[in-house]
DNA sequence: GAAATAGTGTCTATGAGACACTATTGC
DNA sequence: GCAATAGTGTCTCATAGACACTATTTC
């Protein structure tokens, strides 16, 4: 496996000290986070534009080197999420979850060399608006299109408009061009970011971390706002306020309601919190294209 | 894509050229693979002993260091999986299915240097007896004690007897000792096997890998099998059978009829080959534990 | 007061699981 | 023939979804 004896007479000391780890072929290992969170009703995810080589001026997930021999994996990436985006200290922050999503190591995913990028998701609150820090010359919440089908979205570029005119920070400049391009992002992030959207969709199903999107407190409707975006599709008001109920430890009452009532009017809402279980059963099940008639067609159905 | 000046002075291939990988703290990629497969009605996974430092002598995923420049982190993998084990033209072995399943970087993982490894699931259908090879001493199928509670199981101490009796090869002499110590391994193998067979037990239930285990064709009893001994339970045989026919694109029967029945009776099964289709629907969900009353206990509750 | 919403009740279709039963094979 | 199994029918219970309805708030 490495370079050394066989069954030898040296013992793991002894070949520990003689061990040149540069002798090797360089390999690098980078994070790299797909943010998500919701604002203004709208999906975004953190981007940050480069400001060194490669791909300078493009924009990517935020993330970077490993640090050998200093961090986790997860400590990097969370070390990552915050350094570059001068959410350090944000309110909320430490409410953002993050999982390991996936690692990518084509060869030549990255010109300098090798690099192996371990892929994390984050689910946040609606944090404030980035600043680009690190390497980053810019960074910024941009709106994801609405997912796959369905749904004409006109809504997404309206609220890129207003994202826009958001940050007074150095992603001014950036957003002022064209739209955000979250389909052409450096290095193979388009399709890192497209993962992440599939792990999402699918984990808010069985898991409460749609809860992670919201403040501490919130309604059954803004929860279900939750859904309705991520899966890109309106579900039925009073189903889904039963159905959450109904699952143990999916959210539990505060007993206080809501200050004001929806603009449009209607009574005031309940107020509930993240309950303790960390998988829903029964899940909330995504609404799925009809099960067609079980014909042939049942290979084009990997979605669901 | 590449060279594009945007701000900067230095073009993408100036900076390239004068980039040097070296610069930098080392860091190594391994991929390992957790190999699942059965025998004898009981879950085995591949483990080699392990001929070199560290850890010589120990049992281990097999696996080995990613070879920079060459090679994308699956095809490490599916040339580990091989090479590592003598099963490179088994019949079979492409019929292996192999997926991601996470990353594992702690600094002190390994005593070398800092390693992250990229950790893989087979599903393997009966594939002969392993071969040492590369750096191994020895390989083999190794039973793995049976999922966490439920089925005392004598069978487990059973097999493992008859495994050591099995293979002619190379790994004799190693099973000989004591039971294979798959709570025992080198590094962190023995947390990644343990996440392995976690996401196994869930792949299953929503995909229709249990199929990966089996021949080509095979009867429903078969199938069965495979959930019994991955989940651990006795499933119902009647409401089995009518589930697995009801979920489209699941299995296709071939017409055919096993050859004999059952050794102590009944009548012939029908043969059954892979479906299309790449998600169950609805899936076969495994029996919980029953859903308590929904008290405050619903956060221990992490398993389902 | 009009309109929209929060939350609940009810009905139906579907699937999971328990149980029962027939037909077929090995011994 | 006996025993065990393959496969099917039937019943019950839980859940998803459609629809209806009341109460509450904004404008």
């Amino acid at each position: 496996m490495s370079g050394s004896t066989e069954h030898g007479a040296r013992t793991q000391e002894d070949f520990l000290s003689a061990y040149d780890p540069r002798a090797f072929d360089p390999v690098a290992v980078t994070v790299d986070i797909v943010a998500l969170t919701l604002r203004q009703g709208a999906l975004h995810v953190l981007l940050v534009r480069r400001g060194a080589q490669p791909y300078a001026g493009r924009w990517a997930l935020p993330g970077g080197f490993l640090r050998p021999g200093r961090e986790s994996l997860d400590q990097a990436a969370r070390r990552e999420l915050a350094e570059e985006t001068g959410l350090s200290d944000a309110p909320g922050i430490d409410r953002v979850h993050l999982e390991q999503l996936g690692s990518y190591g084509a060869p030549a995913r990255d010109p300098r060399m090798h690099v192996v990028s371990v892929a994390y998701l984050a689910f946040a609150p609606d944090l404030p608006d980035a600043r680009a820090g690190g390497d980053a010359a810019a960074a910024a919440w941009v709106p994801v299109a609405g997912p796959p089908p369905d749904t004409t979205r006109d809504g997404a570029t309206d609220a890129e408009r207003r994202d826009g005119t958001h940050g007074g920070g150095p992603d001014r400049r950036s957003a002022a061009g064209a739209r955000p391009p979250v389909e052409d992002l450096a290095f193979d992030h388009t399709a890192i970011l497209a993962d992440g959207l599939d792990r999402a969709r699918a984990k808010i199903e069985y898991t409460p971390l749609a809860t992670a999107f919201l403040g501490e407190e919130f309604t059954v409707t803004e929860l279900r706002a939750v859904y309705e975006t991520v899966w890109g599709r309106t579900l039925h008001a009073g189903n889904f306020h039963r159905k959450v109920l109904s699952v143990p430890g999916f959210v539990r009452p505060t007993g206080g309601t809501a200050a004001h009532a929806n603009s449009r009017g209607g009574p005031r809402a309940r107020l509930y919190r993240p309950g303790d279980a960390r998988l829903l059963h029964p899940a909330l099940l995504r609404p799925g294209r009809e099960d067609g008639p079980p014909g042939p067609d049942a290979a084009g159905t990997p979605a669901r």
